[in-house]
RNA sequence: UGGGGAGUCGCCAAGUGGUAAGGCACUGGAUUUUGAUUCCAGCAUUCGUAGGUUCGAUCCCUACCUCCUCAGCCA
């Protein structure tokens, strides 16, 4: 983390609190966040959890986790599970117990029976299709179905008997009764409870009827006496059904809506659907596949909880629309592991060199700090001897101008050791260079040679001392900025060919014992994280979490 | 086309009657045994458009334009 303590940017939800707090309307805030345990979290998620919780902590308030288990078609205890994980790791702790909208699910019946008898809700028997029909379009007024005039004890008595299991799933629903040429959708007569017969994760067979996502989510913020109940901008037009739930029902608290826009991000997707398509259309290996944009997929990358809250805070909250750069979130990340994660060398696409004014047999080894600007990171030695590895990247026979690496006839300082001359370039029968022959100056170990300057610098590995090390290298998961922008064109269409590279390289042995989810930066290459799931001392897997910035690759366009 | 929102630098985003913060990106230049980091400098005479009110408008008013969003017994 960078050493000045963020402060946190202006935005209009705080701009309420503090006005909420100042009037006196409240003396501390409650929060909440509430996912629908039907899928993974992704980077917007951590958005919203960032914004949730940070506010709670800021204020000195509380912030709830809360499932919204109202679907049970959908839900899954493995996905309350990583959703808990994922909140954990980011280094967020919840209030109390953990909430699940199914432990209201006794009172939301007795509220939907007070709707009954307050002659707000009736039990509705049209289709799906009827239902459709009769609910009119965004510029024709609905018109009431005909079982509207249902008196209260028959609907009591219906409702009654949907909760006992009388009626077959789908052939009867309860409904607030509202407005049906009311210009908000959401307020001609919306669906409260429907006939479901499936298990639920939490109350099991208990019940065959389930309560909506309106009707649930209000009394439920409610019940827990939130302050501030933040949710994306689609729900806004939810809005007056979440007053008038409260307004009708005897609940004692009136938490209030605020609504703020939900995160886009360049060269990805942010929709748990279509995120879940990519895991079951094998796409990717999983949710926490580390090219998804999921919180997990993010973490096995070797992004930081530190990283990702830093890219919440400098994105911002606001009502408008936005595509955040992906440069946004790389260089929060990079910003993070700069200051913290100790250096080391790897040989990602490795070439021979063979330094033929050197013993033949001697090593030769040297110190070399795990980080510049922190000695108290510590030092390991770095040995040197005849024949090493060097990135074939970092050779060119035809340098463009501009060059500072190696070339034949030219010196390249080699990281921590000498001076180094390339004196020949071995090729195979096809003209590929196979290896180098080269010379070191022997009077540069620690100083720079007299009479001229070497510019370069390039990173290499000791043959006989280098560990065999897998490396994934992961580049953006779609072509296009907005893979999802047309919607008549299937996003994976632009699935990115060369999302994934697995290639074998070469490390210096200081990593040997690094447990999984061990970051460091190879010199020059990037940051990288050894992999939570597949490295193990004995197999080296390195993920690649992102990038050094690269001025020289830009300049060559 | 009915309702509800939003339009401030390439991308985010403050400011909301007193003369445009910040970050990312970008462009210079310094230091550097990572073409990294760090540092220093530059980067909106202008806030969707057109009118109006005002000594003064990104901010208030009017009209228009553009984009987003809503017709699940999903959340």
């Amino acid at each position: 983390m960078s050493s000045t303590p963020q402060i946190a940017a202006s935005n209009f939800i705080r701009a309420i609190i503090d006005a909420d707090l100042a009037s006196g309307k409240h003396r501390s805030i409650v929060t909440r966040f509430p996912p629908e345990p039907n899928g993974y979290l992704h980077i917007g998620h951590a958005k919203s959890i960032c914004l949730n919780f940070g506010l709670a902590q800021d204020y000195q308030g509380k912030c709830n986790l809360r499932f919204d288990d109202t679907n049970p078609e959908k839900e899954s205890n493995e996905y309350a599970q990583s959703i808990q994980d994922d909140v954990r790791w980011l280094d967020f702790q919840w209030d109390g117990e953990v909430h699940w909208a199914s432990d209201y699910f006794d009172q939301l019946y007795q509220y939907a029976v007070e709707l009954i008898q307050k002659g707000l809700a009736y039990v509705d028997d049209l289709t799906p299709e009827q239902m459709r029909e009769y609910r009119g379009t965004l510029t024709q007024a609905g018109k009431n179905s005909p079982y509207r005039e249902r008196s209260v004890s028959e609907n009591l008595d219906l409702f009654t008997r949907m909760k006992s299991g009388e009626f077959a799933d789908g052939s009867k629903i309860l409904r607030a009764k509202i407005d049906m040429a009311s210009p908000n959708m959401n307020m001609r007569d919306p669906a409260i409870y429907r006939i479901r017969r499936v298990h639920h994760i939490r109350t099991a067979d208990k019940w065959c009827i389930y309560p909506m996502y309106d009707y649930t989510h209000c009394i439920s913020d409610a019940l827990e006496g939130i302050t501030h109940s933040i949710c994306t901008l689609e729900f806004e037009d939810h809005r007056p059904l979440y007053d008038w739930v409260l307004d009708n029902v005897s609940v004692k608290c009136h938490p209030r809506q605020y609504e703020f826009s939900r995160l886009e991000l360049h060269y990805t997707i942010t929709s748990k659907r279509k995120l879940l398509q990519l895991v079951n259309e094998k796409h990717v290996s999983g949710w926490d596949d580390p090219r998804m944009p999921t919180i997990s997929g993010m973490r096995r990358r070797g992004y930081t909880p530190e990283g990702i809250r830093e890219f919440a805070r400098l994105i911002g909250v606001s009502r408008g629309n936005n595509s955040v750069d992906m440069g946004v979130l790389e260089s929060a990340i990079r910003d993070d592991l700069e200051s913290r994660v100790p250096r080391v060398m790897a040989v990602i696409n490795p070439l021979k060199v063979v330094v033929t004014n050197f013993v033949e047999g001697l090593t030769d080894s040297r110190e070399a700090g795990f980080h510049p600007q922190h000695p108290e990171f510590g030092a390991r030695l770095v040995p040197f001897n005849r024949e090493i590895w060097i990135e074939a990247d970092d050779f060119n026979e035809h340098p463009p101008s501009g060059w500072q690496r190696l070339t034949v006839g030219g010196e390249v300082r080699l990281r921590y050791s000498y001076v180094m001359r390339c004196d020949e370039a071995i090729k195979d029968v096809n003209g590929n260079v196979v290896e180098l022959r080269c010379s070191i100056d022997p009077e540069t170990l620690g100083k720079n040679p007299v009479g001229r300057k070497v510019k370069g610098v390039i990173h290499w590995l000791s043959c006989a001392h280098a560990l065999p090390v897998e490396i994934r290298l992961y580049d953006r998961l779609f072509t296009v900025p907005e893979p999802d922008a047309d919607k008549e064109i299937d996003f994976c269409t632009y699935l990115n060919p060369d999302s994934l590279t697995a290639t074998q390289g070469w490390v210096e042995s200081a990593v040997k014992d690094a447990a999984p989810e061990t970051r460091y930066q190879f010199e020059r290459l990037g940051y990288f994280c050894t992999d939570r799931r597949d490295h193990s001392p004995g197999k080296l897997v390195f993920n690649r979490t992102v990038t050094l910035k690269d001025s020289w690759t830009k300049e060559q366009g």
